[in-house]
DNA sequence: CAGACGGATGACAAAAACGTCATGAACGGC
DNA sequence: GCCGTTCATGACGTTTTTGTCATCCGTCTG
């Protein structure tokens, strides 16, 4: 289990890292706000743990852009025990706060609770700007209104979905979704994409299919 | 979403008992731990808000008794700060805890991130004798070897086996998967059946569809 | 055992999904 | 602006999926 720290103060960051380390995590530690919102987007971590009183970006801004990419648990680190703090972080959709000074073992028991309740479970709803796509129901919706897709629209869909903001290769898209692992000369692909794109895109005014010029597809509102 | 909420002071628990109504939560009330387990033992509430100040069993021991014996999500209340009641109650198992006076905004934001959590997922992977189906890929096998189905296929198979021992009505099925509310006199279940026996009955010993007569169809391997 | 009811199935037809190809449009480098 | 490359799309044909129907079969009842 992996998890990430984004803390200025330095004294707190290394007493944290040096703690989750004996508990048994891998921790990497970001001491700015821009450098952890980076980390936590390259990496995948398990849980992140975010100080809110961060030069910069404050941590606020960081967990609204974490929760727009990622779905990461977040437990938040809070100054000081204001309600309206508190409040503020779960509405972002924190998982849990903590008031600093903390017990460290609480903390550890804590993140031991949200990594037990099956966080690391694969993810089965998406939302991405207005678009929802809810896997076991095998439905999609944009501006809430349903769009029934074929199987293989739907998996390229998933795919694009799952792996949002990533340029895929037409190559891997062929692979994941016809499972071709040769490098045929079709263009299944493209034209799987012209014919979803008809479906999710082309009826709305936000295009989330990007095209990546002599790479492949992207999906993604691309804020 | 269902939640039970054990709590002697009565006005506490008319609070909270109405408070959660009218955030949208169905609501049960228990004024004694003994009740409360029991309660929460027989009915399959989503979450448990449990006051730890109980006469009679304290709440300590009832979420021991909730842990051994179900995966249910619990937020303990606690009257004072105390750093050593909080780790005891994560220590036992408990998801969350709040210290009163809490804010009601801030009880049900926890709710809801516990709730979201999908602590409550529903399940992805099922596993009826050698037969083993995956929502989130698609896939069924049997004795391991994959078994392609069509769209119809599966959503009948799924509905089957998210239900296994209920005898489900052609009407239960055909509201289901096809969608229609009314009642017309078609075949589809049938021949829907039929199809899916094929793929996945015929050509093994142990059926597992089986049909009900005058009533419809279940799905088991009726051990 | 005969008849009636409910269920199974094979055959057919319509609809939907899918892949291929050829052509047209957009883009980037020069 | 020109040209080559890359992408988009319309059209077509094939395959698969789906629904309907008529007939056959099994089982329960009397």
């Amino acid at each position: 289990m992996s998890i990430l720290v984004i803390e200025d103060d330095p004294k707190t960051g290394d007493y944290l890292k040096k703690g989750l380390r004996e508990s048994g995590y891998a921790v990497d530690l970001a001491r700015t706000g821009t450098d952890g919102l980076h980390m936590a987007l390259e990496h995948a971590y398990d849980l992140v743990v975010l100080d809110v009183m961060l030069p910069g970006i404050d941590g606020w801004e960081i967990m609204r852009a974490l929760r727009a990419r990622r779905d990461l648990p977040v437990i938040f680190l809070t100054a000081r025990d204001h309600v309206s703090d508190r409040i503020r972080g779960l509405e972002l959709g924190a998982d849990d706060y903590l008031v600093k000074p903390f017990s460290f073992t609480e903390l550890v028991l804590r993140i031991r609770t949200l990594l037990r309740r099956g966080v690391i479970r694969e993810r089965d709803v998406f939302e991405i700007a207005d678009l929802k796509l809810d896997v076991l129901r095998r439905k999609v919706t944009r501006e809430g209104v349903e769009i029934p897709l074929t199987n293989k629209e739907f998996m390229l869909l998933h795919l694009l979905v799952r792996r949002q903001g990533e340029a895929l290769s037409r190559t891997q898209i062929a692979s994941e979704v016809w499972d071709m692992n040769f490098d045929s000369d079709t263009n299944v692909v493209d034209v799987a994409i012209k014919r979803l794109r008809a479906k999710i895109d082309h009826p709305f005014e936000k295009k989330l299919i990007h095209t990546v010029r002599s790479i492949g597809y992207t999906f993604g509102d691309g804020a």
